[in-house]
DNA sequence: CGGGGACTTGATACTGTTCAATTTCCGTGG
DNA sequence: CCACGGAAATTGAACAGTATCAAGTCCCCG
């Protein structure tokens, strides 16, 4: 696959760099913004040849093991969750195309948490120690990895706001709208999905218990606000989730 | 302050790097493990030489405010804070001195949270710019950066376990323990302190409301784990306050 | 020395959990 | 292809943990 994109870099003259290095692997997150030579282009392109298949179920990485690159999601769902010793678990987030993974082994080396996926996905590698090289030399490269790694802390500062402020009907009304968002901006139905985990997964990642997401559904179902059969979703009023979200008893 | 550090740098042989960068602004964070020569060293130096005070109360940045510089609490407690827009406020972080505070904002180029003082506080300012361009000339400064970066998303990850899957008291006994290690950190007793904060502050960094985290308290005092008046604390028994994060009734 | 914010404590209300019983669905093997 | 078994989901009822509301105290700062 890889030398047959080498040879469109060369041929065609027409193909912008994004797309250059988009092809091999679509990697909105890490391309899209950046600005760079067609020479500097490939350079990234080869970062991120490495292509591997996960069926579901199957972990990208364990907490615990040893660090040795970044991922970025072509295709598939990931959950990630971290364990605590007692046995408890906590989801960590949903990745989806697009979206970069395993940011939180940086700092020691090793995962800090599970990756694991939701449906069979493919995964492209970002072995670290060569995008740090990289980024080196390229200041676009480099700003962009901050940007990234940046967003996650912001991401996270988000959800601490939902888990430590929000009520349960609030915080599945985000986690919605939330997807809906998402599945927007890669080019799918935001009114119509299909929920690739499960209500337990739902509740730990929303600190909230299974049966309590599946009555939080099923009310906001009797509201008319869904239509919701096991994992199909359908949000049938984006804007009275939206209320459900702001001011629920007049505050300030 | 400045003129004459890098006389000392020049005149003391004996002086290791580390102290030379880390002797203008005590970046235990920022400085502790790198290996850099005393040239390289200097740079760094340079980058983080501005220093300003900030009395309690006393914002750091603000939400929106353009991002311009990473901050390195030299001295002093700060917290930080999200607001949501219906009012709600979340409490993300306490940060005291040798810490990194900002990192936020680089993805937008807008600080997305609040950062305030607790007590009046000393931080240096690392632009961000040329913090950028020194780290693409020296790998180990870029490496830290890096972990620095990861460290805040795997703390952002713990805390979200926090409030997803643990109960008040849980939630409690963790705060008071981390507060503990982060003062024996830096040289003070792990077990006498005084509270920075706020009952409402911790209560919302915590997820619970201000009379739920005093009675916590008072009952902690009664169970003879801790010793509270007010702001100060004394913790009469880590280890008991570990047993109480632990499995409290046995799950798995 | 006053005033107001911070804190404590009690009584009550309510949100979400727990336990339990069904039902539905999906993958597997006959 | 259908039947089966087990996991996932729904729903109900009782219960537990926190929030809310309300007094009252303490203490810090001006």
């Amino acid at each position: 696959m890889r030398p047959k994109l080498k040879e469109n870099v060369q041929k065609s003259v027409t193909l912008t760099p994004l797309r250059v290095a988009c092809s091999g692997c679509n990697l909105r997150e890490l391309c899209l913004p950046m600005k760079l030579s067609i020479a500097d282009m490939e350079q990234v392109d080869d970062l991120i040849s490495l292509k591997h298949a996960y069926q579901r179920g199957d972990y990208l990485y364990r907490s615990g093991a040893k660090f040795q690159a970044l991922y970025a999601i072509r295709t598939g769902f990931f959950k990630t969750q971290v364990l605590h010793e007692d046995g408890r678990e906590q989801v960590t987030g949903f990745q989806m195309a697009g979206e970069i993974i395993g940011m939180d082994a940086i700092s020691s080396d090793a995962h800090a948490c599970d990756a694991i996926a939701l449906e069979d996905s493919e995964v492209c590698e970002i072995p670290f120690g060569r995008l740090e090289e990289l980024s080196r030399k390229l200041p676009s490269l480099q700003r962009h990895l901050h940007r990234i790694l940046s967003r996650e802390i912001v991401r996270d500062q988000g959800i601490m706001l939902l888990l430590g402020s929000m009520r349960a009907e609030e915080r599945l009304a985000v986690f919605l709208l939330n997807l809906s968002q998402r599945y927007a901006t890669r080019g799918y139905s935001p009114t119509s999905f299909h929920l690739r985990m499960t209500r337990q997964e739902i509740g730990s990642y929303l600190g909230m218990k299974l049966e309590t997401v599946s009555r939080t559904l099923s009310h906001f179902q009797g509201l008319g606000l869904i239509s919701i059969r096991k994992k199909s979703v359908e949000l049938n009023n984006l804007s009275g989730l939206q209320t459900i979200v702001g001011p629920p008893q007049q505050l300030l």
